[in-house]
DNA sequence: CATGAATGAGTATTCATTCAT
DNA sequence: TATGAATGAATACTCATTCAT
């Protein structure tokens, strides 16, 4: 019926396939880790040929480099959206823990795979990671000191700190959770808690 | 005392080689990673052959897991000190901040190997280090408790929900931290403004 | 004739084609040899697509193959002119000479294809490529017989041998002057002396 | 018997296991080329491990460049005691084409590698082999010189080119000689009438 | 206990070849 | 005919582990 179908499919099956890849790997990368994972395995999961990988990516750094990037792009993207709203800073705190930590309850695997691969040794992989993961940092810093400019925040404390240390703690939850049974409800009432305990440690009094 | 000091000296070369062994595991683990760490480099610093490490050690998970055991377990033995000494519930937590990153600080590649090491490890060393991690975490999470039952700290925060922020802010500082210049005074600022964001956090009003 | 000129390229288009892949493959064969060359590269150098190849080869064997059995057919082609002429055999010797040289100066790619590749191939290529070889040596044998008949040349050597010397000799002067600089009075240079040397040593006394 | 036979085993043994693994490669080498050879093949023919290839050799390439280097600084040993021998100028270069193809004759498969692969096209074996193989040409340019200085060779000769002349005539000797049947006295005989060829040629008259 | 030479299983990557379009 | 995306067999090399000394 579609007129166009034949020509639809192959423009379309390229990118598809790069797709499906990255996927694969997102998967098997959180289930075994990096050195564990064979390029065979991803291929297998990703339903091409072992070469079929190499015609979209380098080698298989490039494979988990590509996750990162595309991985905290997206996540950046919300981020700044959230950070830039006309919220209250509380609640702009808020659905930046519950964003960060609700879109990767859909995304288990890419948390996974994020955090524990941020910190490979390989410094290829730290030199791209480490940018990318200030960029993230700066954001959540940015949202608090437009807070305490704005009087809705203690003036006490680095902006960086707090970002810093507000990623590590959802970081640590969310890696909990994932080593875990990792049910839903869990995380939601984490970071609820999180939530709470930051806000009030950041409050103008 | 004992006439022979060269029988003395060997029954003592055993554990000190051991222990040369160790040492040189985490810096090189710190440096590289454990999956790009060489069992031939790890014998080279400690410089013993290669095949000596395999006297002292299973094999090379082995060793990981031997750095983890009596790493946490080095740490555990001072924070529950900490944790069970009589000072207020504020100040147990402030030492705790300063003395998990002063200690860090001192053993930086400890530090590193433990926190690295466990997220990229394979799923078999990282269940095997999950529970000491936890560990770690619930003596964090005891004072909070207490705390809580003794009216020092608010009531409606889950405090193991508590400890892994705390454990995970500390964590991100510090790595950030090793991935930048890393100056001593940086550090503590840092651990300062922490601590007041976690008890000001914590605070029952 | 024919009034469709576009049909009487398409006929002539696929023996274009087919040459023009000849062509490339003896180029990127001569540069990087036969083992390093890539079948996309030929393709490339060619302008067609890979696939493209397998249409009118069998596959990479046969391309060099194929290169061995027409080049060598041309030299031979030339060769047989010289050695029947009617010119003394003093001078046709030489001329044999010049006409190696000389062509190969022409074609001093394909020459570094006969010469490199007949050795570093298979040994199912060289089985297939040495009868090739040896005609060619063999139409020198038969000036060297006929001098030698005609009293041109000393009868006590034999005439198979004198020939692979001169090729190999001729060889050798190509192969430094291919790894030098190359310019070609040089090479003109080289080819007198090598004449005059090999004249000198068959002549009759 | 021996005092010392397990100190000699073991000093003896490392060198010993080097050697049987570059004679197996000349032996693998010559038989199906440096391309078509696998290292396992190399490693079986030598009755060692693969891995045991790679600690006496950086990788496959240096196996054969070892050979390369070698091989012709044996040939150039025995070559330079003839060139400074006391014998009259004819008989060193009658000794020089024995030599060569007499050496070859023992070591058929080491003659067989470096003519076969001295045109590798790889770069890095014609960096290799090059220089080598220009001392050879030297060395035996220097008896040509000193013939002619002496006035026993003609003297209107370039020395360099009568030295590649007589080395690809060797050559080209040796290749048809490896690529047929091979029989010495075919060989020998060859070398007589080559030998002949290049004296009368040579000759000051 | 200590050594380090030897082992050989294990894997990322390449590239000739195919075939759906 | 022509294409070039996809295939998957093939292989050099590494490195944890062993064991004769």
């Amino acid at each position: 019926m579609a007129i166009h179908s034949t020509a639809k499919k192959r423009k379309g099956s390229a990118p598809e396939k790069r797709d499906r890849i990255l996927k694969a790997a997102i998967q098997v990368f959180a289930k075994n880790g990096f050195y564990a994972t064979r390029v065979s395995e991803i291929a297998k999961a990703a339903g091409v040929a072992d070469g079929t990988i190499y015609l979209y990516f380098k080698n298989k750094d490039d494979v988990l480099i590509t996750i990162f990037e595309e991985g905290i792009e997206q996540l950046l993207t919300i981020l700044r959206e959230v950070a830039e709203s006309e919220d209250t800073f509380e609640n702009r705190i808020s659905r930046i823990i519950e964003l960060q930590l609700g879109l990767l309850e859909e995304q288990r695997d890419l948390a996974e795979v994020i955090t524990v691969n941020l910190r490979q040794s390989s410094r290829l992989l730290k030199q791209y990671a480490t940018p990318l993961f200030m960029q993230y940092i700066d954001v959540i810093a940015g949202v608090v000191r437009d807070g305490q400019n704005e009087g809705a925040f203690r003036k006490d404390l680095n902006p960086r700190i707090v970002a810093r240390s507000l990623f590590g703690a959802l970081d640590a939850i969310l890696l909990t959770w994932a080593l875990g049974e990792g049910d839903p409800p869990a995380l939601r009432k984490a970071a609820a808690h999180c939530a709470s305990l930051f806000l009030e440690g950041l409050r103008q009094r």
